[in-house]
DNA sequence: GCTCCCCTCCGACTAATGTAGTAGGATTGC
DNA sequence: GCAATCCTACTACATTAGTCGGAGGGGAGC
């Protein structure tokens, strides 16, 4: 037991939106992309944050030049699932198709939508193994 | 800005899981029930949590009695619509139904759930607003 | 009445998180 | 070569979350 599969703090997420969008930075990069979207913060509060970040490995620093250069090693997909797991997990049973099933009886879907999820659930019936 | 809808923390987490599943219950009800699903922890810790939890007016107090009988405020609904919502904005384009897309495209189904799906899209199909 | 147990109240400590200032080295523009 | 500028490193402080111990009140049983 100990550092499971800890989320990330929302400060540090934000930091981490941006590595995953803008692709690898420095800490001003990152700070500027932040007071670009109208997040006010300063400029060692990212540093912290992106050093922290480094120290639990989920992000990566390049330090040969002068001003380091950060990247993301834990991906976006790799927290989309953990959040998913533990959503389903905590409220769906453990069960994902339950939190498919909650989410078409209960939202609204535009007609693009409907068909392609025709077009889903036709493949589901079919194979669900057929495509890698 | 501020308060926004922040989640419960993990032991707070677990202590509302309690009420929810046990309905109104006492310090040492609480305690017994996570005692009982092995989670070790101290009576003065349930009680902090119960009592920050009723502070943050997640739960509510009855102290008429001896021993404090507490109540979830806060409902589980309440706490998975704003879990899905924040998993939803951050990671599926604020899209809900990119959501059940991408988990029906992921995911395994049985064949009952198939079935189901069926049945749910189309209802989607004929009126969307047919049943309240 | 005395003792024991259970309960609340209060305080406390640690770790994590969000936020930022300051010192001082390196770079660059003149 | 010197000043302005940019960067890192270090330190710091507040808040929140998780954890629990001890003091002291009140009721139950003898």
């Amino acid at each position: 037991m100990g550092n499971r599969d800890k989320q990330p703090g929302a400060a540090e997420m934000e930091v981490l939106r941006v590595l995953w969008e803008a692709g690898p930075c420095t800490v001003r990069d990152v700070l500027e992309h932040m007071h670009s979207q109208g997040r006010r913060v300063a400029y060692t509060t990212v540093q912290t944050l992106l050093i922290r970040l480094e120290q639990k490995g989920h992000v990566q620093a390049n330090k040969s030049d002068l001003a380091h250069i950060f990247k993301a090693k834990l991906s976006r997909d790799r927290v989309r699932k953990s959040r998913l797991q533990s959503l389903v997990k905590d409220f769906y049973d453990g069960t994902p198709a339950s939190l498919a099933l909650h989410l078409i009886s209960s939202q609204k879907f535009s007609a693009d939508q409907i068909s392609e999820l025709h077009r889903l659930i036709d493949d589901l019936d079919k194979g669900p193994d057929l495509n890698p």
